[in-house]
RNA sequence: GGCGCAUUCGUCUAGCGGUCUAGGACACCGCCCUCUCAAGGCGGAGAUCACGGGUUCAAAUCCCGUAUGCGCUACCA
């Protein structure tokens, strides 16, 4: 115990996200990782990146790739993994096949594991009456007990087997989890887990233990759905005379349905957020508040930051509900953050994909211009939630074309002839302004709506519909500066038109 | 069914025996600002700290039950 101690304070953290390439990660998976690479950079650790591939039949094409571009999307890097390699590859598990059967042999030599030559179909039937019997499904643990003799007959005959792990059939198992403190099972509740598999690859089980020690991992940090298989883990180390490292069982991240997180569900994927147009520095800080909190107030994090404050300590034990309008708060704080110049760049991908995903309408000429979009984009960054709903607030600033319902342009207390009037009115004055600026339209059609008798609301109101087609814009001026003097003139004149 | 984990405003959480008539944030409502919408400012509503027993001078905080939710119960991870 005290060496375990001792151990940890003169070794630098090794952590690993180990995800298997079986579908498509969810955002909830990418926070166990963000959690382990935050203490790694907290501590001067490393992160290490195992790819856990010992289920050929579940594993996808494309997975691995796919997981690497979230992870970098959300900045989270590795030192040692895929692609980059290291000192303790391979990081693939199906590289490291001959390891496991090598530690899987070992213990069936030492007594703690043995071959089973039962079939499924003796094992799927065997389940069926127990469970008919109401008794907890559980390997009978025939084969542990066979003769020589049998063993050898069975092995003669060409059976296929499986290794087994041999829990000890009595006593207690404490897992000693540093959030959970120590949990207590029974040894008589535990079966004896398949630890490799006929097709010769190891299930989690072996691999796991064997991997994270020899990888050196010192902070396993987990979904909580391990802590009921984690007895059968230290039961492994303990066979193979290793220490444990430590366990950090972290609490699920629930779906608005109060459900585990599934792709299926509410669970969006890193590539779904980036679509929307969230942003990575947001979604890291959201990610890092799931579970997690430094005080009880700090909300805004940079990666700097947290990266700075982050300690496993303060890691919560309850699980919660993702909550997307916190997300779109918070991206939204991050759009107001961001430089203009910068934001300009990066929402210009979004306006200029197709109309279909997102983007303007097809009829406006890409690229769009630089100066002019971030212009546009000064007049909406307080407004802007995520970027991907750029497009269908802006585009009013790019189309030739308005297309809105011309009732929209008689305010209240006026009809077609009055707010007609209004506009012929204004357009005299635009046209006859020297500077075109935002400052200086605003006096002048102050005082028309005084002169008028309309309130500057009802003025203002029918020309914003005028030159945007909409009720809502960025103050009006400035819109009618960014948008130029000619073509507020054309869409006044098409507005008194539409009055005729 | 068995085993395990969890349980503070609708949601995320602060709280680690007295400072809690429980603090913050999102969402919601109102007011201010105001040419609309935002942003911002101010304020409001919202939690008998799941329930029941203990321990203690004192419990949201410690212990034990109960309930509920979730997880595991595969030659999946």
């Amino acid at each position: 115990m005290q060496e375990q101690k001792h151990k940890q304070v003169t070794t630098a953290p090794r952590l690993r996200f180990a995800p298997s390439p079986t579908g498509f990660q969810h955002i909830g998976g990418y926070r166990t990782a963000l959690f382990s690479w935050l203490f790694a950079r907290h501590s001067g650790g490393t992160f290490i990146l195992r790819i856990e591939d010992t289920d050929l039949s579940r594993t996808v094409e494309g997975a691995v790739s796919y997981l690497i571009e979230g992870l970098k999307w959300l900045g989270l890097d590795y030192d040692e993994g895929p692609v980059v390699g290291g000192p303790y590859g391979p990081y693939y598990q199906t590289q490291r096949k001959a390891l496991y059967q090598q530690y899987a042999h070992q213990l069936i030599v030492s007594g703690h594991a043995y071959r089973c030559y039962c079939t499924p179909e003796r094992l799927e039937q065997m389940r069926k009456e127990q469970e008919a019997q109401k008794l907890p499904p559980r390997y009978d643990r025939r084969c542990r007990f066979l003769t020589t003799e049998e063993r050898a007959a069975l092995e003669a005959a060409g059976h296929s087997w499986t290794v087994r792990f041999a829990m000890p059939l009595e006593g207690e198992t404490i897992v000693h989890d540093e959030l959970h403190g120590d949990i207590t099972f029974k040894n008589a509740d535990l079966d004896d887990a398949v630890i490799l598999k006929s097709d010769g690859y190891p299930t989690y089980h072996l691999a796991n233990v064997i991997d994270d020690h020899l990888m050196g991992i010192t902070h396993v940090l987990r979904g909580e759905e391990w802590i009921a298989s984690a007895p059968r883990h230290v039961q492994i180390y303990q066979a193979l005379g290793w220490e444990p490292p430590l366990f950090y069982h972290l609490p699920n991240v629930l779906g608005k349905d109060k459900k585990k997180l599934s792709k299926r569900h509410n669970a969006p994927s890193w590539d779904t957020l980036q679509k929307q147009g969230y942003l990575p520095e947001a979604v890291f800080n959201f990610l890092a508040l799931l579970g997690w909190a430094y005080d009880d107030k700090t909300e805004i994090f940079s990666r700097e930051e947290l990266i700075r404050v982050f300690t496993l300590d303060r890691i919560g034990v309850s699980g919660g509900i993702l909550d997307p309008d916190k997300l779109t708060w918070m991206n939204g704080v991050y759009i107001r953050q961001l430089p203009l110049e910068e934001l300009t760049r990066r929402t210009l991908p979004y306006l200029e994909r197709p109309a279909a995903e997102g983007g303007l309408p097809d009829s406006v000429p890409r690229p769009l211009d630089f100066e002019y979009t971030q212009r546009v984009l000064q007049l909406e960054q307080e407004r802007l939630k995520t970027l991907g709903e750029a497009a269908q607030m802006i585009d009013f600033f790019y189309v030739d074309e308005l297309h809105y319902d011309t009732a929209l342009l008689i305010q209240k207390q006026m009809d077609a002839a009055s707010t007609r009037a209004a506009l012929e009115r204004t357009r005299e004055i635009l046209v006859a302004l020297d500077l075109w600026e935002h400052s200086a339209l605003e006096e002048p059609l102050r005082a028309l709506a005084a002169t008028l008798g309309l309130k500057t609301g009802q003025l203002f109101g029918a020309i914003r519909v005028a030159i945007s087609g909409r009720t809502v814009s960025p103050p009006l001026f400035q819109t009618m500066e960014v948008l130029g003097r000619q073509r507020t003139l054309h869409r006044l004149d098409q507005a008194i038109a539409r009055l005729s």
